[in-house]
DNA sequence: ATGACAAAAAATGAATGCAAAATGGCCAAC
DNA sequence: GTTGGCCATTTTGCATTCATTTTTTGTCAT
């Protein structure tokens, strides 16, 4: 007896309280902070599906709260762009559009090679090292065809770059971009080519020799490729798994 | 007997309905919407000062609303960057430290050079004739020392290339930046050195040039260190201006 | 059986009400 | 004269309520 959201489907399913925080400061304290973290996190990972309706009230009595501070956590992922508010129509998780995630994609790219050219700026050589270290972890996960932990050597890497860059601002960008993606990518699971990796080490190898002699410029040009090259693969996944999973009507 | 804030000072003067929006989309049908964009723009222009307290009751009677549509409002800008939301001590005008600033400022040439680089790939030669018929104005401008002018034709300039880069996601996340530097610029009104004059004409001589060879990674560096100078003026300015105005208690 | 229309039901948008926290003032004590 | 604590007022946060719009459902006619 599992109460369910009728138009979608969704199982209310209460998220534990979220632990970890990223980029929010101290809204934790407030309830509609509070909302918005979890509530965030519920759509990132994917618990509604694309373009489905995001019921208040559902919401409502699945965090146990009444609808003020719920809208006003609305109100912000509006504006956050991951879900989209229709005039009296509530609410529906933002469907991205092949030319969306296309978009995403390119600023990412750019984000990413902003941070390698500040990176070289103020990196030092402990946290290249620590880069570096990172690199063969994820070059074992390689060899080993251990997906999942290559993803997270990499995710690490890109992240540390960002760190590396010293800017808080581009930093909170950058998580509210990557949020987005992550969303598509938890739903359509990527499965990245064989050959892909291959590339992806060669240019990952390329991002390293660049962040060591700090040529800016070079590790800008080197990484927004690099983003460029995943968008191609990502891109060409979607295209393929969208014939066994049509769009949504 | 003009009503004011008490402890900020501020007039309460309701500005008129916003004509032209920007960024939003339709939000501009609901209430909360119509809020946000009047409430933004009253705060880029600069009406309420650094730092000080946004009180809802005065903004509720100033828009003549209830205080729900406005917190929301609230909620959003707080999300944009503009404002801060203390938890239980109200919404106060987020003070911009000189590191903020900076930070800011790298992240507009980010997205400025990442701007220049997709547009590489897409502009067409009537895009760059425009682009180069605003460069003409803006050296007339610069010729006359029309400062105001000069500005302006600058800023389509650099909008051009944004909008250049066929990219709607870079588009609403540059305007937002750019309205947070914005509502610096209202405060403290940037007036621009001679000998930097000279110099950004050769900035934006270089750029002309690079776009059209369609150099993408050349023009990309161009526009980054463009704006990096852009922003070493910009804090040598508020520098020196902080001598007859020190900052906020 | 199907389509259109109308009424009921539900959901959204905004306003109000209420409890808790913070701000400010006042007085006493040092 | 300054400092510290106590109480009144204000303000914030959230729940509840009211009004309007949308969506569903039921009925009737074709």
């Amino acid at each position: 007896m599992k109460s369910t959201i009728p138009d979608t489907g969704v199982p209310i399913t209460p998220p534990a309280t979220n632990g970890g925080d990223r980029q929010e400061n101290r809204h934790e304290a407030s309830l509609h902070g509070e909302i918005l973290l979890r509530l965030r996190d519920y759509v990132v990972e994917g618990n509604i599906p694309d373009g489905a309706r995001v019921p208040e009230r559902q919401l409502c009595e699945m965090f146990g709260i009444s609808r003020t501070p719920l809208r006003e956590a609305l109100k912000v992922l509006a504006a956050e762009g991951l879900i989209e508010l229709l005039p009296n129509r509530g609410a529906r998780i933002r469907q991205l559009s092949q030319r969306d995630l296309e978009e995403l994609f390119d600023v990412m790219a750019g984000l990413e090679s902003l941070a390698g050219r500040l990176a070289c700026e103020a990196i030092t050589d402990e946290e290249i090292s620590a880069i570096e270290q990172l690199h063969y972890e994820m070059y074992g996960h390689y060899l080993h065809r251990d997906m999942h932990g290559y993803f997270q050597a990499n995710q690490r890497i890109h992240e540390s770059i960002v760190a590396a860059a010293r800017n808080e601002t581009l930093k909170t960008a950058y998580a509210n971009f990557a949020g987005r993606i992550r969303r598509v990518r938890y739903s359509a699971n990527f499965a990245r080519k064989r050959q892909r990796w291959a590339e992806a080490m060669r240019e990952h190898e390329a991002i390293l020799d660049a962040l060591r002699r700090r040529a800016a410029s070079e590790l800008s040009d080197i990484l927004f490729q690099h983003l460029r090259n995943k968008r191609t693969a990502a891109i060409e996944h979607l295209a393929e798994s969208e014939d066994d999973a049509p769009a949504a009507p």
